[in-house]
DNA sequence: ACCTGAACACCGTTCAAGT
DNA sequence: ACCTGAACACCGTTCAAGT
């Protein structure tokens, strides 16, 4: 039976949070699939490629579940965390998704849940667009930051801590720009 | 005349403005420097190490200019508008700053102007680090995007009004986190 | 002290040729 | 349609040996 597109990626996801994105190399996911390295370019046209759809399969991760229902500032707080949590379930999942070369459909589909969100609140477009930009911002900041130091570093619970609190921060400073009670 | 671990550095930044991250080999420095690629490590114990001092140097720019007095408020958006300037001076300059592996101590001094600034305008000591925190993870996951997509996008005074609005909505989330007419 | 020469164990990518 | 075999042009790193 031979090899799919989404074999390669299953195998490529798996290899990734086996020895990290530095170690992920055509060879060694080329081994793993049964197959010569030259093999995987009938499936993707570089490596380049693969991450990029490496990326969007985690960032899909982040859109599974459905967003429970809340008020605008606590749907914005529960993507932020779904992305947090989403990039460090996977190893060096934060630099991963930071580095794709080509958007990938999931990115902008994370993107316009954000703004959705925000426009619900009364947001401009405009303002929708930059609140949401903040948001990504910090929350790939932050996380790449965490995930990349992670050695000699705080407990998860207190991570956990830091992030809420600072994001708590950040949506303050939106919900300033949007109008007082928001319309939903 | 032998080469001294400075000359080194300046090849390195050198090299770096010239041809980006991905292609700044220890061979291609050796080349510029008139030696064997080897003779790097006589100076450097790993590309890793050599990575993080040019990282250090670059950080090192953001802070060479004594900070005008202002207000707090002031200070914080000019250390943030001078890192972003700084990383996009250099070619791959938010990614090589985002990715070094001991934390150079310019990155350390760079850290302590934002919480002495915080400190100054009356936040506790935690309050201090979790706001600095915010607004370094903002910047970098900020720049980081804005380089690495920088091809099919905006014009610069664009990118720049989108960044100081995006800065003040972070600054007045923090500004409700600080005492009410900081102490400053 | 500082560097060369040469090797080691890898990379991503291409492409004729096989089945 | 899917893959092999083999090559091409590279990597970072080590280390005896040279000066």
């Amino acid at each position: 039976m031979p090899l799919r597109r989404s074999d390669v990626l299953d195998g490529a996801l798996e290899l990734l949070d086996e020895v990290g994105l530095d170690e992920l190399t055509t060879r060694r996911l080329a081994d793993r699939l049964g197959v010569r390295a030259g093999a995987l370019y009938w499936h993707y046209p570089s490596k380049s490629a693969l991450l990029d759809a490496l990326a969007g399969r985690i960032i899909g991760e982040m859109l599974v579940e459905p967003l429970a229902e809340r008020d605008w500032a606590g749907r914005l707080r529960e993507l932020c965390h779904r992305a947090r949590d989403t990039m460090l379930a996977h190893r060096d999942g934060a630099r991963l998704v930071v580095s794709f070369v080509e958007l990938p459909p999931a990115a902008a589909a994370y993107f316009g849940s954000l703004t959705d969100t925000l426009r619900s609140a009364g947001a401009t477009e405009r303002n929708a667009a930059l609140a949401a930009d903040v948001l990504t911002s910090f929350v790939n900041g932050f996380t790449l930051e965490e995930q990349a130091r992670q050695a000699h570093r705080l407990p998860r619970a207190e991570r956990d801590a830091a992030f809420r609190l600072e994001l708590d921060i950040v949506v303050g400073g939106i919900a300033a720009v949007l109008p007082p009670d928001g319309s939903q």
